[in-house]
DNA sequence: TCTGGGGTCCTAGGACCC
DNA sequence: TCTGGGGTCCTAGGACCC
C-alpha cells in the first residue's frame, strides 16, 4: 500500500499580496484590506494584511478600529473579491497540471491528492516546489505548502512555516509533529472547545494524545472521537474535487444601528434580490428561506420558512424574509445587521416548470421578469437596473441622509 | 478590543407518520 | 384512556472555518 501523500497550499496575505502586485507603489508597505476605517470609527474586521501590516500587530480578524489604531498610516484598502476570484483561478490551472484532485478550501487555500501523480512527477516534495516556483513565475506571489499523508497534518505544516512555508511531515512521523503544537491547531478546536481543553489541564496536541479515546467521547461526545484521531495525526478525509454548496446567502451590517422600517424593508429587499441573482447565476432553487437578525447588543436570531416549491426568485424570496422580520421581536432595540440565505438547494433542472403548482406558477411569471433584468444587467452593469420598489420610494419619510452601508 | 461576510456541520426538540 | 418505538422533516442555535 503506498502511503498517500497529500498538499496544502495556502497563499500568503493573499488580498493583501495581490493588490501590491497589481499595484507596486504599495510593495514594501503596510497594506490593510478589508472594512473601512473610517477614521477609526469604521465597523468590520480586517480580512488580509501584508506581512509589513502585521509587524504593528495587524491580524487578519481583528476590528478594522483596532488595525487603525495601531497602524494609522496604513494603506486601507477594500476587498476586491472578484480580481481575487480571477488570481485564484490561474492558480487552480497551476493545481492542474499536477493532479484533478483539487479541493479548494477557500478562494485562497487548496488540498491536493498528489499519491497518484508521483509516477509521473516524481516525489510528493518535488511536486510541491515546483509548485510554488511557478506560482511565484507565474503569478508573483508566494505560496506555503505543506506536505503529509492526509489533509490536517498537510494543512498544519504549511500554516507551520508561513510564510513563504515549505514543511513536510516523512510519514510515520505525524504524531511525533503534532505533540508539541497548542491544541488551538486542533480542525475544529475555536475559542470554546480551546477554554474547555485547558481547564481538563490539556494545552498541547500532545497531552490529550494521552487520553483513551473513550474518555475523549465522554466529555466530547461525537467530536471527542474526532479529537482523539487528529491527536495522533490520523485523518482518512479524501480530498473531494468539488461539491455542490449547501446554502447561498447574503449579509449586511449597516454602518449604524438602526430600527427604521423602510430602511429594513429595502434591505431584505436588496439581499433577497443578490441571493435569488446567484441563485439563478448558479442553477439553482432555494426550499427554504432564512432571515439573520443581530440586535445592536449583538444577541442573534435566525427564522426560517420552507417554501411550497424552490424558487429562484427575489420577490418570493423577499416576501417570505418580510413576513419572517414581522416574527422578530423588536422591542425598541435597534438592527446591528439583517441576512437573508436560502438552503435546501435543488439544482434549477430538478424542477421543471410542468411539475410545478399554482404557487410556482406566480414564480415562473416573476423568474422571466428577472431573468431579463439579469440580462440588461449583464449588458449595461449591476447599476443599470434594479427592482422597483428600491427606486420607487421617494425618500420623502425621513430617510437618514447617506451613510447607511447597507444602501451603498 | 467590540466583534464582516461567506459558509459547514452538529445537536436537540417537536410535529407527524406508521 | 393511555401509550410503544422508529423514522423523517423542520426549526433554532451554536461552534467553527477562512
Amino acid at each position: 500500500v503506498t502511503e498517500r501523500r497529500i498538499l496544502h497550499v495556502d497563499m500568503d496575505a493573499f488580498y493583501a499580496s495581490v493588490e501590491q502586485r497589481d499595484h507596486p507603489a504599495l510593495r514594501g508597505k503596510p497594506v490593510i484590506v478589508g472594512a473601512d476605517p473610517r477614521g477609526g470609527r469604521g465597523r468590520g474586521v480586517v480580512s488580509a494584511c501584508s506581512y509589513e501590516a502585521r509587524k504593528f500587530g495587524v491580524r487578519s480578524a481583528l476590528p478594522i478600529s483596532q488595525a487603525y489604531r495601531l497602524c494609522p498610516h496604513g494603506v486601507y484598502l477594500p476587498t476586491r473579491l472578484e480580481r481575487y476570484a480571477e488570481v485564484s483561478a490561474r492558480i487552480h490551472a497551476i493545481f492542474h497540471r499536477v493532479t484533478d484532485l483539487v479541493e479548494a478550501i477557500s478562494i485562497d487555500e487548496a488540498f491536493l491528492d498528489v499519491t497518484a501523480s508521483q509516477r509521473l512527477l516524481g516525489p510528493a516534495e518535488q511536486i510541491a516546489r515546483r509548485l510554488k516556483a511557478h506560482i511565484r513565475a507565474e503569478e508573483g506571489l508566494v505560496a506555503s505548502i505543506g506536505v503529509a499523508t492526509n489533509k490536517f497534518v498537510a494543512k498544519v505544516a504549511s500554516d507551520l512555516g508561513k510564510p513563504d512555508g515549505f514543511v513536510v511531515v516523512p510519514p510515520g512521523e505525524e504524531p511525533a509533529f503534532l505533540a508539541p503544537l497548542p491544541i488551538g491547531r486542533l480542525w475544529g478546536v475555536g475559542r470554546k472547545t480551546e477554554a474547555r481543553l485547558r481547564d481538563l489541564g490539556i494545552a498541547r496536541i500532545g497531552d490529550l494524545a494521552r487520553f483513551e479515546r473513550r474518555e475523549l467521547e465522554a466529555i466530547f461526545g461525537k467530536n471527542g472521537g474526532g479529537l482523539w484521531e487528529l491527536a495522533r495525526g490520523l485523518d482518512d478525509r479524501p480530498v473531494v474535487p468539488e461539491s455542490d454548496p449547501k446554502s447561498i446567502g447574503a449579509e449586511t451590517t449597516f454602518g449604524q444601528d438602526t430600527d427604521d422600517p423602510e430602511v429594513l424593508r429595502r434591505t431584505v429587499l436588496k439581499l433577497a434580490d443578490r441571493v435569488a441573482r446567484r441563485l439563478r447565476d448558479e442553477g439553482f432553487r432555494g426550499g427554504t428561506v432564512t432571515l439573520k437578525f443581530r440586535y445592536e447588543d449583538f444577541t442573534t436570531l435566525t427564522r426560517a420558512q420552507t417554501l411550497e416549491a424552490p424558487t429562484d426568485v427575489a420577490t418570493t424570496i423577499y416576501r417570505t424574509a418580510l413576513q419572517l422580520l414581522e416574527q422578530i421581536p423588536r422591542a425598541g432595540r435597534k438592527v446591528r445587521l439583517l441576512g437573508v440565505s436560502a438552503s435546501k438547494l435543488a439544482g434549477a433542472r430538478d424542477h421543471p416548470a410542468e411539475q410545478l403548482g399554482l404557487f410556482s406558477k406566480r414564480d415562473e411569471r416573476r423568474r422571466n421578469v428577472e431573468r431579463i433584468v439579469d440580462q440588461i444587467r449583464a449588458k449595461f452593469g449591476a447599476r443599470a437596473i434594479t427592482l422597483g420598489s428600491l427606486v420607487s420610494r421617494p425618500a420623502a419619510k425621513g430617510r437618514p441622509r447617506g451613510g447607511q452601508d447597507a444602501e451603498e
